[in-house]
This record gives C-alpha cells, structure tokens and sequence, in this order.
DNA sequence: TTACCTGCAAAGTCTTTGCACTCTT
DNA sequence: AAGAGTGCAAAGACTTTGCAGGTAA
C-alpha cells in the first residue's frame, strides 16, 4: 500500500493548501476541474479521505452537512450558522486537555475532539 | 401553523422518550413499524424535526452519519467510536459558559455548542 | 511488471419533498 | 370545510465503490 505521486493528488492537496479555510470535497472538485477537466469526484473524495488518514490534511466531519478538509494548521474549533449554515472558524484557545475531565472513561480510549458552536452570523442576524 | 394530534406524531414522541438514551430516525423507524406498519420513513422525519422545533425533543446532529434525538433531558457531550463509528453519551459536566471564551465574537451571536469526542471504544479497544 | 490509481457510473446512506388523499379541529 | 398531516415514491445531498483501463515505480 505505497502511496504514489500523481497529478491528481497533487491538485487536490495544492487546493486544499492554498485556500487558506476549510473547505467541502465539491469545493475541491470544482477548482480543480477547472484546470484539470477530466478529475472526477470519486477521485477527489478519495484522495482528501488518504490525504487525512496520512495527515497532510485534515478532516473535519461537520454535523448535518458535508465533511470539510482543513489545511492542517492548529488544533481550533468551528461555529455553524444555525440560519444560513455557513461554517466559521472560532477564536478560542484550544483546550489540549478537555478529555481528562471526563470522569468514567468506560474503558474508552479518547483521541481527540471537536467543539461545533452554533450560532446566528452576522449576515443573517442583521437581515 | 397549528400543530395537530395524530397517532403518527405521539408515536414518534413516545419512542424517542421511552427509549432512554439517543436514537437515528431509523431506529425510530422500525420501533414504530413494528406496532403500525403504515407508517412512513417521511413521516417520521417530519415528526422527528417538528418535534425538535417545538422543543419536545432534543436533535443531535453527528458528524458523519445520521443525525440522533434525544429525549430532551439536560445538556451532555458525545463520543464517537472511530472504528465501529457508534456513538456513546460521555459523563462529564456540560460546560455552561464555553462561550464566553470565544475571543472575538465577530458580531455573531453564540447559541450553544456540541462536542463530540473521539474515541476508541473498549469493544474495538478488546479486538 | 505490478499493484496502485483513475474515470465513470452505479449504488449506498441519510433526509427532504411533491402530490394526492386523509384526518384533526 | 379548511388546512395540517400522511403514505408513497421520487429526488436531493453527500459519499463510497466495482470495474476496466491507465500509470508510477
């Protein structure tokens, strides 16, 4: 199970990189087919799945939506309009240890976690 | 907008308030078909979101996979196997004002939050 | 050469929705 | 009677996958 280089996993790994946020698979499709008409979906869905898995980038599966692909950057937190359903990034620290204050870890090894804030976005709340 | 009494919608209710814990609209689903096998997937998801409008229930929106509703008890996190992708209530005390800590609240306006854990469960831990 | 990768299309999962009929109010 | 709710099936959004041909190493 070597990985191999092609032009394909290079385009999608440069778009994620090079767009500075998160952003959804189809996101990552349509820039790429631009340059590159011929890509097709599954490709580009299976290359950000083995470009997570590898940590190149990273995954961030959003509730009730599409998973969204994040220039592997810091550890942060994201806050969803609950009106619009845009997704931003939250400024706040990131608590490295919020999973010692679980109390019974019933035998559960924890890894990690994300924090989705809901919110109403300016846009939407001023409309 | 006058909310009605049918058979279908205290159906929906009661299964999600008897079953003590989180459920897919699936498992609603097929408690329900059991007792009246007219019902409707559709339906059940109608219920199951007006409910939540309302209150009655809590919906839980999971990353990655179908939605659960709870049956509106008090605020608590989630923990998320990823190898078996099954999804456990974690006892840890819900953190009331985690939205004071965002820095910069950009003009939004912060209504809550979720956090799911990440976990290997002890079954897949075992394996 | 080999085994990984791709494009394509089909299928899978979860959810919503249009339509015509039914039932609560 | 009015209009909210229902069953059904189709469609929609997002993602995975089987297959046959292509390609990096």
């Amino acid at each position: 199970m070597n990985k191999r280089f092609t032009i394909q996993r290079s385009l999608v790994l440069e778009a994620v990189k090079e767009l500075r946020r998160h952003v959804s698979a189809d996101e990552v499709y349509e820039i790429i087919v631009k340059k590159h008409p011929d890509i097709s979906r599954g490709t580009v869905y299976r290359n950000l799945n083995l470009l997570s898995d590898i940590g190149e980038i990273r995954k961030v599966e959003m509730p009730g939506g599409a998973a969204l692909y994040d220039h592997m950057c810091r550890d942060h937190y994201h806050a969803k309009c609950v009106k619009c359903n845009q997704v931003f990034d939250v400024a706040m620290e990131f608590i490295g240890d919020l999973e010692n204050n679980i109390k019974d870890t019933q035998g559960f090894i924890f890894t990690g976690h994300d924090i989705i804030f809901k919110c109403v976005c300016r846009d939407c709340n001023s409309k």
